[in-house]
DNA sequence: TGAATAATGTACCGACCGGTATATAATGTC
DNA sequence: GACATTATATACCGGTCGGTACATTATTCA
């Protein structure tokens, strides 16, 4: 251990305060003092720790990814349901998150795509924002890939127009979240889109 | 003609002007000198003209959907086509707009849909948004729901949730905008949306 | 028990935020 | 032309923005 004063406060437990602080508000709308309240620190251990409000940021929705993004892949690979019933396993599951009344709502990841590219946002979560989305679509088409050499998928379809759509159907269900449509409604949403499966 | 002195600005394409910046930035990425810079007008007048950020806001983005929203729908009535191909054209509309390099990009309402319930935007603002979403629901259900005694739809099937999957699908091609899909993978991708149609 | 090191609390920085007071310029009415 | 009326331009308001200097408090190593 090195010398110094030891920290005060949990690393993770405030980078947890501060994505869903981001996640709730985004990152024009969200101030160092909304970040540091939440957090329970003030602003010298902020950047003491995680850098500045951009470096925070990207922490902070990797973290996303890591506890609200990721697990929901389980629901596409395990068990032995059929395809189209593991993809609406993996769509409810993602339903049930946006609208799980104790977390922000939608999903953070589709809010900050929505706020790229609009020359608010520093130029490293800009970056963070896409690699996430690209290295989702890449397991999408590996997924779908696999899936086809199962047999499960007629030979004639592209994973990658799949991969699209099975994105595109979960930004759908965030905004729509954010929309204020609940999970009912929702899993009867998923449960048409699924069709084509 | 009332006395004093007259605008020296047209009012319309200074709304012009500001949608299309609300539209890049969202309302909290967007500050008055933004506005009043691409308005080419300074904040007194835009006071006078517009009332306030939140009521300029809620004026740009109900132009918006008079300009860029409405006129897509004519592509589910008109025409003697399916009704798949009559909602893959509709679609297909939207991913050119959202796709069109000398817009924004993506789809002001879905922006301001993702920033809607993060505490940011005044109520008025959010009062604004979800009203559209609700009027693009309700079109959306009538629309359905009279193809369906048109016998274009299984009697089985409902309206709402069709609804539902629509604006979905819609939403989601804005998100995978920003995301920066371009128009041709978003057409392959509706080419498979439209198939449960 | 120092000395070095690191985290904390306070107080502050220049810049910008949304919004407005005030003065001036331009117009119609009389 | 006098006057009321409206728009413009400038300059400013208190507050907050992201970020930091500085002094203080803990802690480890020697």
């Amino acid at each position: 251990m090195s010398a110094g004063r030891q920290r005060q406060f949990n690393k993770e437990e405030a980078l947890a305060r501060a994505m869903e602080v981001f996640w709730q508000k985004g990152y024009s709308g969200t101030s160092l003092s909304d970040l540091t309240e939440a957090m329970g620190i003030n602003k010298p251990s902020l950047y003491a720790a995680f850098g500045n409000k951009e470096k925070l940021f990207v922490s902070a929705i990797n973290e996303y990814v890591e506890q609200y993004g990721a697990p929901h892949f389980d629901k596409l690979l395990k068990g032995d349901a059929s395809l189209r019933e593991r993809v609406e396993a993996y769509l409810g599951s993602i339903a049930i998150m946006v609208t799980n009344a104790k977390l922000p709502g939608g999903c953070f990841v589709a809010d900050s795509t929505c706020e790229a590219g609009s020359d608010c946002l520093p130029t490293g979560a800009e970056d963070a924002i896409l690699a996430i989305n690209k290295a989702s679509t890449k397991a999408f088409v590996s997924f779908f890939r696999n899936e086809q050499l199962k047999g499960h998928i007629e030979a004639s379809a592209s994973p990658e127009t799949l991969a699209d759509y099975l994105l595109a159907l979960q930004f759908g269900l965030a905004v729509m979240a954010r929309n204020g449509i609940k999970r009912p409604r929702l899993e009867k949403m998923i449960n048409h889109a699924v069709i084509n499966f």
